[in-house]
DNA sequence: TACGCTTCCGTTATCGCTATCAGTGGCGCA
DNA sequence: TGCGCCACTGATAGCGATAACGGAAGCGTA
């Protein structure tokens, strides 16, 4: 822990002024070679590291895109993020999580936060948001990306799917399938407005065939094999004429079909079981599970690839708004 | 997106100085009430969002704890990262995470970069580093945690288990119980520092009984239950007479236990598996799987509280060195 | 009235770096 | 020789906020 060391020292060191300095450790140009390997030799040496803050207030300009998402030990959000470093890795560009807890006064204290360091972008999971965190979005001086989710309205730009198309296409699917004493389980609504919708969506599609859910179930907290498996086991103990379960996750699926092997249950024989996102977490497991892909790497890809070109140059870029479309997979358990 | 709002605007459309809103907006002393909702309600009318570059540079302060983890989507370091956030929630500081890939490379130019924005605190996963990043480690000028391990020479703080003595431990839990045919799966040894100590202390232990390894399979990329089952399947195949199989990290003994409901093998009497971290997936399946305990949401608060001490005056700070005594589980699997 | 104290607010000087522009020396070419 | 151009380097002026101090009222007390 030594006096703090500044590129003034740095300079000194190498014998330059603090602009060469400054230049030939950012790689900029107008510097011989020689004065740039000095400078950097010096630098190694004694351990400089820059000070980004001043760097930045300096140039205007930060080097991070700002990722804002409800949690991340939900299993779901990592693989969006994973996404957008993979197309942010061969840029100047560096992600920064916030975690915004599926509250939106959280989220917007989050956003509040990420938008006081001045991002390059700004990618935020969902549409629905606080007034003054959707005064923020519009006025951030970056852009601004919403995922997840289409259903709804923008602020900017938007990529996701839609879960209230997703929620019906797998009611159909159920239905096709003859499925006709449906029981739903699922977050507590105010908190996930996606699973809300395609909560929604599932019953819009029951109903458009004449089906209403024989039962539902709503947890609060975060998703887990655990209560999944749980409230499995209530539903069915209350309704054990049910053919079919939707989940509003796939997490609480796999539990509903550990239970279903821990009793001996056959699947879908006995009980058909579906869930949403297609989590890496159901690879390997004994039976394929029903599910609907969320698309989340791609989303994330997608995301970063419109922060990049908004940044460059392309004065103002067109506003994208990107629908992508999930693939249901049925298993072998519907 | 209106022109860029600064803190002079908001104290001229408020009638007073700008350090005045300065003050007001910070809930600094020396304003009256009057002033400050004054200038608070400009503010929130304009969306004023304070540029936190500037301000961090001129106080020179940063609220931000920089968190370096291998990976986010392992399962394990999330609960890390929320044993620090809970701990942070009621201090001014927030946690901010960067990913290091399992690489050394990586983690030394991403702690260079957290480095760069001059943060309250760093914590980082594990002991190995590069030789510069040790240097930076040790010269930066804010309170440094190394977490998840204490088999080495931590920079300064330390807050961890022995992942020698996890593995030693979880050995001789094996062979009390009279198994001897033992295999072990586990990560691609380069890469994960931690699930080589315990592979070594695994081996240690079975030698301290003149026992060694029937077979042994390592894997490169992330953990996964369909890793772990088809690494199962092959071993099993290739050594049947296994009576029990330790893997690196619980995701991977899941799939072992996958594979065995798949093709009837009956656990521990066919086969005994056992773990490592307990992860929460655990919960929930048809047989509790044998682990360990990482304590990792304890590691994440213990770390947080440091960073938190040591930045409250007490200059310097003692020097912590927090072994934790992680627990063995049995579950129904040895 | 004079003096001290508190309360509140403003002026000035940074914080550490980079944008900008103004040199400086060397070289080619007329 | 003189001029222009290129390659490189340095001096100056911010970036947008806050620390530190200085001052102006308002009030109580002698």
């Amino acid at each position: 822990m030594t006096k703090k060391l500044l590129l003034k020292d740095v300079a000194r060191l190498a014998g330059v002024s603090e602009m060469t300095a400054s230049r030939a450790l950012r790689g900029a140009p107008d510097v011989s070679a020689k004065t740039k390997s000095k400078v950097e030799e010096i630098a190694r040496i004694h351990g400089y590291v820059p000070n980004r803050i001043a760097g930045s207030l300096s140039s205007q300009s930060v080097n991070l895109v700002a990722v804002v998402v409800p949690s991340l030990n939900s299993f779901v959000f990592p693989e969006v993020l994973s996404g957008i470093s993979a197309v942010l890795r061969d840029s100047p560009l560096k992600p920064v999580v916030g975690i915004s807890g599926y509250a939106l006064e959280e989220e917007e204290e989050v956003i509040r936060e990420m938008l006081s360091w001045r991002p390059s972008g700004l990618i935020v999971a969902g549409l629905e948001h606080s007034d003054p965190t959707r005064r923020m979005l519009q006025q951030a001086d970056c852009p601004v990306v919403e995922v997840m989710d289409v259903d709804g309205e923008p602020v900017r730009h938007c990529v996701g799917i839609s879960h209230l198309d997703a929620g019906r296409g797998m009611a159909e699917q159920i239905l096709a399938r003859g499925y006709r004493r449906i029981g739903f389980i699922g977050t507590k609504m105010p908190q996930d407005f996606r699973a809300r919708k395609r909560f929604d969506g599932f019953t819009d599609g029951l109903a458009a065939q004449g089906v209403t859910l024989a039962d539902r179930e709503h947890y609060s907290g975060e998703s887990s094999i655990q209560t999944g498996r749980q409230l499995t086991a209530q539903m069915l103990a209350r309704s054990p004429d049910l053919d079919c379960i939707y989940y509003s996750s796939d997490v609480m699926s796999v539990g509903g079909l550990m239970h279903c092997l821990a009793t001996g249950l056959s699947v879908p024989d006995d009980i058909a079981l579906a869930g949403f996102n297609n989590l890496q977490l159901l690879q390997g497991l004994p039976k394929q599970l029903a599910t609907t892909d969320a698309c989340r790497r791609e989303i994330g890809e997608r995301a970063a690839k419109i922060i990049l070109q908004s940044r460059s140059g392309d004065a103002g870029g067109e506003l994208v708004f990107d629908r992508l479309h999930p693939a249901i997979s049925l298993g072998e358990t519907l």
